[in-house]
DNA sequence: TAATTATTGTTATACCTCAAACTTAGTCTG
DNA sequence: CAGACTAAGTTTGAGGTATAACAATAATTA
C-alpha cells in the first residue's frame, strides 16, 4: 500500500502529478515522462503500467509545465490581418474558410491554434513567440493593409533575444517572404478558356495591376495571357481601390457601360467584386448568361447561393491549410519546402453555361 | 560595471529572464516580478527603472513559466461544433462572425483565444483545461451534432482532479448550461411586424418545433404570438432535417406549393434557409417582394450580397462576442451574470420592401 | 569466468516566474 | 522614547516537467 519510492512530492497541491503517477505505478516520476512520451528506452511492460496508473488517477500532463521545460509550445498562432476599423464579422469569408482548414491542418499535425485579428500593426508587438505562446505564426488576411504587413517583415530578422520569429503567410505583398498562394495564372487560364469556349468574344477582367493585393495581378495576367492565345484582344477594368468589394464590383460595371465596347463575358477576379458586378448587371436588366457570362475566383460559399450561381475559380481550401501548416513547421525546423501553390479548379454554374 | 547583486543566475541560457533585468536596474529579480505587474509596493522610481532596464535587454516575460507558477493562462477556448464529416470551410457564416466577435472581445480583456473545430466528441478530451491549456471554453457550433452537445454537459460536472471545466456556450440544445442566444422571440416579433406592415395577410414561417435548434422554436413562438395579435393564424412549414440549409429552404417552398393555400410573405428562421427559399421562388417565377415578401434571421453577409438583398433580423454580434466573454470570466470568478439574450434589430431590404 | 554491452531505471537539476514571509529603515504616536 | 506602523525591498521556495548523468541488473561475448 504505502508505496514509498523516492523523494515523494509534499501534499500541498490538489493536482494529480506525474509524482502521483509514479507512486501509483511503482517506478520513478522520470519513468513516468517517459513511458508516456513514448521514449523506446522503457519496456513495453513498464510502459503499461504508468498508462493505467495514470487512467486511474486520471492525470493529465500539465502542458504549461512542459512548455517551460522543453520550450515548445505545441501551438501555432494565426493572426487575420484586417482592414483598419473593419468589424471582425465582416472580413472576406475566403478569409475565414481560410481560418477553419488552418485549424483543422493544425490539429492533425497535433497542434493547438491561437486565433487574432488585427489591424493595428503594434497590437501584436512582442507578444507570441517572445513570449513563448506560439512556435510560429501564420499570417492570412487582406494584404492592403500595408503598415501591418511592413511589421510583420520586420519580424523575419532575428532579434536582440534570439533567433527571430518564424512564420510565413498568405498571398502575401512582398515577395522574399515565405508565402502560399493559389495558382493564380493557371485559374486564371481555366476561366477565360471556359468563357471563350462558351463562345463569348468580348471578355472583360476586372482586376488591378497596381494593387498590393498581387494575387489579382497574377490572375490578370493568366486571363490576359489566354486571351491573347486565343486571338483576343485583353480588356482590363481596373479595380478602384479603398472601396468596398461589392462597390467595385458595381463600379466596374458601370465603366464597362462608359466605355461603350461590346462586351459578352466577364471574369473577375475575386468573388464578392464578381457579385456585385452581377448583382449590378441583373439589376440593370442584362441576362446572366444569356447576354453576358460571368466567373469570379476564389470559391466563396455565397458565390454558391447568389441568383444566378455564380461559376469560379475555387482553390483547394484544405490543401492550403494543410501547406500553410506544413511550410511553417518546415520553416521551424529549418527544412526546405518549396510548395507555394495550391491547386485550383474550375466551378462551373449557371452564371456562365449557356 | 559588475551589478553583483543577490544570487546570480548561471549563465547557461541565452534567454533574457527577468534575473538580467533585475541585474540591468540593481534590484532582485522579485522587485522585477513586481514592478512589471504593477504592483503598488513597489516605487516610481524603482518602476521606472525596471521598466527602462527591460525596454533595453529587450526583456518580455516568459509566459510559460508565469503560468506555471500562476495556474492562469490567460487564454479561453473557443470549441466550434461541427456537424460530423462537414468540411471546415463550409460552416455557417453566422458561426464565422461569432468567432471573430468573440476573438477580438477576449482580446480587449486581454485574453487570448484557441480556436478548435470539432465533429467527434472525443476528440478534446480533457484538453483544455485538464491540460492547463485555457482557463475556460467557449462552445459555438451546430446545436445539431448531438453526441458534441452531450459531451460538453458531462464537463460541467466536478472531475477528480479538481473542479469542473468552467465554460459558456451559444444557443445550446439544453437549458440547464450557461448558455447565451438571440432574443429570438423578441426579433421575430419585429419580423412579422414589418411583413404585416408591408400589408401581408398570409405568412408562412419556416421553423421548426422539435429540432434540437432552439433558437428556431423560439423564433416560431415570437412569429406566432404577433400573427396572432393581428387576428392571423400562424402558419408552420416545419423544416426537414438532416439536409442542407439551402435545400430546406427549397423543401418549404414546395411544401407551400403543394399546400395550395395563399401566400404572400415568408418569415424563414435562419438566413440560410431564406437564401435557398429565395432562389427556389425565384426560379420559380415568383416575384420579390411583390407576389411573397421574405425575411430571414442572423445577418449573414450573404444575405445583402443576393437578388434581391434579403431582410433580416440581425443580432448584434459584437455584443454577443462580448456578452459570451464576459459571461465566462463570470464564471471562472464564481460571479453572477444574468445577461443571456443579444438585442437584434431589423434590417430591411429589398426582398420584403413593397 | 571476466569483461563488455544492452536494458531499464533513478537521481538531480534546470526551465522562469510569482508570492508568502521576512528584513531593514524610516515615520508616527502617546 | 518605547512601541507600533508603513514603505520598499529581499530571500526563499514552490509550481510540474524533461532530460543529462549516473546506477544497477541482465545478457552477451571473448
Amino acid at each position: 500500500m504505502d508505496a514509498d519510492t523516492t523523494k515523494v512530492r509534499p501534499p500541498r497541491s490538489f493536482r494529480v502529478t506525474s509524482f502521483d503517477v509514479a507512486a501509483e505505478a511503482g517506478v520513478s516520476q522520470s519513468t513516468v515522462s517517459r513511458a508516456l512520451a513514448g521514449d523506446p528506452v522503457v519496456s513495453e511492460a513498464t510502459r503499461l503500467r504508468v498508462a493505467e496508473a495514470a487512467r486511474k488517477l486520471n492525470y493529465h500532463i500539465d502542458e504549461n509545465a512542459a512548455r517551460l521545460r522543453t520550450g515548445r509550445t505545441g501551438t501555432l498562432a494565426v493572426v487575420v490581418i484586417c482592414r483598419p476599423g473593419e468589424d471582425r464579422k465582416d472580413l472576406n469569408p475566403f478569409t475565414f474558410a481560410l481560418l477553419g482548414t488552418i485549424c483543422a491542418a493544425a490539429s492533425t499535425r497535433g497542434f493547438e491554434t491561437l486565433v487574432s485579428f488585427q489591424d493595428e500593426p503594434a497590437s501584436l508587438n512582442g507578444r507570441y513567440e517572445e513570449q513563448r505562446k506560439a512556435d510560429g505564426l501564420i499570417v492570412i488576411g487582406t494584404t492592403e493593409n500595408g503598415p501591418a504587413w511592413h511589421y510583420y517583415r520586420e519580424l523575419g530578422r532575428p532579434t536582440a533575444g534570439g533567433p527571430g520569429m518564424h512564420w510565413v503567410c498568405w498571398g502575401s505583398p512582398f515577395d522574399e517572404l515565405e508565402w502560399i498562394r493559389s495558382d493564380n495564372h493557371g485559374g486564371a487560364r481555366l476561366a477565360a478558356a471556359h468563357l471563350l469556349s462558351g463562345g463569348a468574344r468580348y471578355i472583360a477582367c476586372i482586376a488591378s495591376e497596381h494593387s498590393p493585393q498581387r494575387q489579382f495581378k497574377e490572375r490578370y495576367d493568366g486571363y490576359a495571357e489566354a486571351v491573347q492565345e486565343a486571338g483576343l484582344t485583353p480588356w482590363l477594368i481596373e479595380i478602384e481601390s479603398g472601396l468596398p468589394r461589392e462597390q467595385q464590383g458595381r463600379r466596374a460595371i458601370a465603366a464597362i457601360r462608359a466605355s461603350g465596347k461590346p462586351c459578352d463575358a466577364i471574369f473577375a477576379v475575386c468573388d464578392e467584386i464578381a457579385l456585385g458586378a452581377l448583382r449590378e448587371l441583373v439589376e440593370g436588366g442584362s441576362r446572366i448568361p444569356q447576354d453576358i457570362a460571368m466567373i469570379g475566383f476564389d470559391g466563396i460559399r455565397a458565390g454558391a447561393q447568389s441568383m444566378p450561381p455564380l461559376s469560379s475559380v475555387e482553390p483547394d481550401f484544405v490543401a492550403a491549410g494543410v501547406m500553410l501548416v506544413e511550410k511553417l513547421l518546415a520553416v521551424i525546423a529549418g527544412e526546405p519546402n518549396e510548395r507555394r501553390r495550391v491547386p485550383v479548379k474550375l466551378v462551373p454554374r449557371a452564371s456562365s453555361l449557356r
